[in-house]
DNA sequence: TTCCTTCTACGATTAATTTCGTAGATAAAG
DNA sequence: CTTTATCTACGAAATTAATCGTAGAAGGAA
């Protein structure tokens, strides 16, 4: 069993660069992130330094300058998130979820045909036991 | 445009309880809560004063137990956390939050199928202009 | 009326999060 | 070598959220 994730708003953020950029610094990681808001370089550095205390991270210290490394995984985050999402908002629903946000979100055709495939591959292995 | 609707995690819960059930009072919303989690009962009082002098609910004084509804609605209020949520962890595509919650989530064939109608009705509708 | 329960108001505290300033070390530039 | 820029460490302030205790008003029961 994982143990609870529960990254903040500004964890997120930093997370997402960490997941989407691999290994970085402080200063790569601050400048994604004034590319969406104002925030000041200490202010990242520190919360990278508290979220390495809370192993959500880990750290090269061989060379000054500090290399950051997500330690917690991308995918197991984001579904965990997701979880916490669908039970608070819509009665632990994935249907629910997923109907409220086609029904309001712009998707491309390609998209939701995408989508449409993931559901016929999930009916198909249904009784296979690959799924449950 | 409506105004950014924010409400914290107990916040939420308070009103998932309100466009449950429709105008309560205090004792009946902490009797909801309490069923989940353990919190007091001006705990949840003071929240509920809270959130109505932020405007997301309104009350009836007029007995001594007071009745409090929710203002601001639902259906917007969950669209605008998905939105955010979309695009806090998913780059803002609705299609990867949508097959990551169908891959990881159990969801019954009904359901399946319900979101399935739901695609095909977008897709139907998708040049006709009533969904662009 | 008297006692017990329930309700609101309000203040205060605790806790978690976010923010930033400053100091001191190291590296780079001149 | 001296100056300037950059980095980490650290402390602390500022914000925001959540929790609860107590007081006093109001209602109901005996």
């Amino acid at each position: 069993m994982s143990q609870k994730i529960k990254p903040t708003e500004a964890e997120l953020e930093i997370l997402q660069v960490l997941w989407t950029y691999g290994p970085s610094n402080v200063r790569f990681v601050n400048d994604k992130l004034k590319s969406e808001r104002n925030v000041g370089y200490t202010t990242t550095l520190k919360v990278m330094q508290i979220m390495t205390e809370k192993g959500m991270l880990s750290r090269d210290m061989n060379s000054r300058t500090h290399i950051y490394v997500a330690i917690v995984e991308e995918k197991e985050t984001k579904n965990q998130l997701i979880d916490k999402f669908i039970s608070t908002l819509f009665g632990g629903s994935t249907s629910g979820m997923v109907l409220q946000a086609l029904g309001n979100q712009k998707c491309s055709s390609k998209e939701l045909n995408e989508i449409k495939k993931l559901i016929d591959n999930i009916e198909n292995t249904e009784y296979n036991g690959t799924n449950k």
